[in-house]
DNA sequence: TCTATAGTTGACTGACTAGTCAAATTGGGC
DNA sequence: GCCCAATTTGACTAGTCAGTCAACTATAGA
């Protein structure tokens, strides 16, 4: 294991930077190299085309993303704790990420997916993958908060895909106002989502 | 008055078509006047830069779009009613345009804004001031279903801009896996989200 | 009919685009 | 010291990009 980067792992890294940053169109493969060092030469060596680039990085970042989630939607945490933690670590992303590059990024999944989704197929599966597998996490924290009478969530793969858009709106919002405190706002109307007061109080 | 429609008029028409149907960054201006059947000379004799033509587009759509929500979100309609007009609104939208180019489109203006946000801030003041002004519609319906005891939601701005993000994160999810029924799950959802079953039932 | 103005045209620039390739270099196993 | 494979390099296509411009035409009003 090699001590410092690869060449591929920086490229997998800026490329995922700069998209999400900026945008995949705008954000050309010379920019890329540039910004991982790397020659173009060692770009096609490793990589087939930007969009197989593209893919790579986001299943690194996919990697890195998983254990936080895994953590955080721990069956060991109450479940209406799962969901509020998993608000504030969107909201904690986004500030970190704004000190860092000085900008409110959203998700990288949807940004990219928006732009790409009729152009790139299979950038779009891989996303498409992507943004399920995290919808399943919403969807064990509903399973058992229903369970345990926390809330009214009958069907929670409905539930939980519902209020995943939610978050993913109000992310994307986030980024096109290049404003956090959209995401601080919408977690009491989450809970109404949920129906959180529709439960009968304990007897 | 032209009967025949203008070569502004078709440059607008068909960047909006153009961008929302694939992206702003690959979306050639060369590609949009080869549709609009306009030789490039004349685009910048009409437009200083495709940024320039890409707010006049939102302009034009917006203008038309207006009209189109003032009948839906008319005060002579129950605000429940209005909400539920819009929601099926948004559905059969989404079905007609996907029936002409044959995908799923989602929302311009979130498409864009995502896209554009971090590198061209007129366009994204354009896209803000009009999603600004669209949640005014839904400020005003929760308003008055509040009012008239149908839902619980004293504060008005703060529900409609969720609700509003709920929309455009389920229409931005249909775009990724170009699938119209995403939308049809959510209204329930909102319902719940509006804190209709919060509401003391007539006495 | 003259003129001013609005609109049109196509050729042009120079920078940038994704992607290719043969040759050179590295570093580990023998 | 030698070999082989993994990697690196930089020069190279061929096409596309946004934007420019001077010359041209159409047309409306006086």
């Amino acid at each position: 294991m090699p001590r410092t980067s690869s060449a591929k792992e920086r490229l997998t890294e800026a490329a995922l930077r700069m998209i999400w940053g900026q945008s995949y169109g705008s954000t050309s493969v010379d920019a890329i190299c540039e910004e991982a060092k790397v020659k173009k030469g060692s770009f096609y060596y490793f990589f087939k085309s930007k969009s197989d680039l593209a893919v790579a990085a986001l299943d690194a970042d996919w990697r890195r993303h998983r254990a936080q989630l895994d953590t955080i939607f721990s069956p060991t945490v109450p479940p209406l704790e799962r969901l509020e933690r998993y608000f504030d670590f969107n909201y904690e992303r986004l500030v970190e990420i704004k000190k860092e590059c000085g900008a409110v990024l959203g998700c990288p999944l949807y940004a990219l997916g928006s732009e790409i989704c009729t152009q790139d197929t299979v950038l779009r599966g891989k996303i498409q993958e992507i943004l399920d597998r995290k919808v399943t996490y919403l969807e064990s924290a509903i399973r058992d908060a229903h369970a345990q009478g926390l809330i009214m969530a009958p069907n929670e793969k409905a539930k939980a895909r519902t209020l995943f858009m939610l978050i993913q709106g109000a992310l994307t919002q986030a980024r096109i106002q290049n404003d956090v405190e959209v995401l601080h706002d919408i977690y009491p109307d989450a809970l109404d989502l949920l129906g959180a007061g529709k439960v009968k109080s304990a007897a």
